[in-house]
RNA sequence: GAGUCGUUAGCUCAGCUGGCAGAGCACCGGACUUUUAAUCCGGGUGUCGAGGGUUCGAAUCCCUCACGACUCACCA
């Protein structure tokens, strides 16, 4: 039958309810529950089969998932955000009138109300002995097959809400992330930092290297970017004297949609005044063994390899893991020319504007970041890919930074801010060339922000962690697409 | 942006070298007072993603387009 069918013959369903019994199954505005089907299962889990908890009376609601009926007597699964049960609706329990209601006009996917008396049957499962109920709500669409539930990837993600109800698992991994994200500020209060709300519409999106969304205000008469970062105006706020900030929001990038990219994120970025990147070390620790053990593990599974977020994890330098892992000693190389030939015979591909840190990163990005599947931080950036980082000041080309990867892909990135304004200056100066040499990802250059540096940041250790990719881990998540409730999708033409 | 694969009933899927569009669940009608993928009897409900082409004949072959998944590129 068309679904537009069957969506015919419920409504026709439901306005003959109204006229013949004189009820409106959207009538009701709301339901006095005492008891969770969790808390049901729960409590009554040790009844012994064929025993009813005499007496008692729970009253709970759910939707129905699937009706069984038979006669004088009828079993439906009903199911609530918590958990699921057997509810058996019997003639002389009831009484005839509610009885042959329930025959008669209640349906799969209908929301009902329900009072009954916990017993197991014969067969051993626990179940509800309805005595009254109260249709709360009506389904007009069919729900998707009870057996083997919704797979189209497309309806999963453009109608999350189907989804939802037929795929009870797609319900833990969002309580998971919900569980993910709380831990976050649980362990951020405990270390005295404040949630801050910065703009998402700006007149400049920086703070990372990235193609923008542009909107355009009207009453201004202005462009705005929607930000793809958090950094700049968090640190301003250091500047401004609040010590220790983080925010928790959603990210956007005017880039490609892949499994582990989706246009809009969620990002947490912290700073804290007089810490430095080693703190943020300590820190990205405590916060991810902290989202584990919520979780129940520190010990997971992700796509069939098991990821320890046993501490302390694995710190190494770039340079370190260049050598290890492509053999070449990039401290040793005296020149760029020298590293150009040796990025080349690496298979890189060489531009010949290329400088020896350039090179490392490529040699880094092409051969050791896959690798990387255990947590791992990675070291000592150079300063021409970390425009807002400080200085290393035994090793100038370095900066204070580090990165954390997990199963090949970037988590996290943090480093001792720097403070320079004058060194900021030159480092956006560097950005702004790039960006009229082609580069559409370079910095912007943002003069207020440089201002604010002007008028003294505190040594301050900043970091930010991928909520998205970090909830994909803990939750055998494969596409960034099953952590995000609602992910970007064309629209249907 | 490029490539590969996919799109058939509400859902999950068959449909072979081109020959009457199918199954299970769901749904509709009936029987049944402990079933649980209930069972039994009866009912097939479709713009085969869209458009065009080849052909006596297209779900099937060809082209274009749309959407999705994956891989690559950009990126976190």
């Amino acid at each position: 039958m068309p679904e537009e069918e069957i969506l015919k013959q419920r409504i026709d369903k439901l306005m003959r309810l109204r006229a013949e019994e004189g009820f409106d199954p959207f009538r009701n505005d709301r339901w006095d529950r005492k008891q969770t089907l969790e808390e049901i299962n729960r409590i009554y889990g040790s009844l012994e089969a064929d025993c009813h908890a005499e007496g008692v009376e729970v009253v709970t609601a759910g939707r129905l998932m699937t009706i069984r009926r038979h006669g004088k007597a009828s079993f439906a699964t009903m199911e609530d955000e918590t958990s699921r049960i057997q509810l058996y609706f019997q003639l002389d329990a009831t009484g005839e009138k509610a009885y042959n209601f329930f025959r008669k006009w209640v349906d799969t996917g209908d929301i009902l109300g329900v009072v009954g008396t916990p017993f197991r049957t014969r067969r051993g499962e626990l179940t509800l002995q309805v005595t009254s109920y109260s249709l709360l709500s009506k389904a007009l669409r069919p729900l998707p097959e009870k057996w083997h539930g919704l797979k189209d990837t497309e309806i999963r993600y453009r109608q999350r809400y189907v989804d939802l109800i037929a795929n009870p698992e797609v319900r833990e991994t969002f309580r998971k992330r919900s569980i993910i994200v709380k831990t976050f500020r649980e362990v951020l209060e405990r270390h005295g930092t404040m949630e801050v709300e910065t703009p998402i519409l700006s007149p400049l999106a920086g703070g990372a290297n990235a193609r923008p969304f542009i909107t355009f205000h009207n009453a201004l008469g202005v462009n705005l970017y929607l930000r793809i970062a958090t950094e700049l105006y968090l640190k301003r706020l250091i500047v401004g004297m609040l010590g220790r900030v983080y925010e928790i929001g959603k990210n956007f990038r005017n880039e490609g949609i892949d499994i582990m990219h989706n246009p809009e994120f969620t990002a947490m970025e912290v700073y804290w005044a007089y810490a430095n990147y080693q703190d943020m070390m300590d820190l990205t620790e405590e916060i991810l063994v902290a989202c584990a053990d919520a979780l129940g593990s520190r010990k997971v599974t992700y796509q069939g390899t098991e990821i320890s977020f046993e501490p302390p994890f694995r710190r190494a330098t770039m340079v370190d893991l260049v050598k290890e892992y492509c053999g070449v000693d990039i401290e040793s190389v005296t020149s760029d020319e020298e590293a150009r030939k040796i990025g080349k015979a690496k298979g890189l591909e060489i531009t010949g504007k290329e400088t020896r840190f350039g090179i490392l990163t490529e040699l880094f990005e092409n051969f050791v970041e896959e690798k990387l599947i255990q947590p791992t931080f990675v070291l000592g950036h150079p300063v021409e890919v970390s425009p807002l980082a400080k200085r290393n000041y035994d090793a100038p080309d370095y900066t204070n930074r580090f990165e954390l990867f997990i199963y090949g892909k970037e988590v996290a990135n943090a480093f001792s801010e720097l403070n320079d304004p004058l060194d900021q200056r030159e480092r956006f100066t560097e950005q702004l060339r790039k960006k009229t040499e082609g580069d559409e990802e370079a910095h912007v250059f943002d003069e207020d922000f440089v201002q604010a540096l002007e008028y003294g940041l505190p040594p301050t250790g900043g970091l930010g962690i991928g909520i998205d990719r970090l909830t994909m881990f803990l939750t055998d998540s494969r596409s960034i697409r099953d952590v995000i409730l609602f992910p970007t999708m064309k629209p249907k033409s």
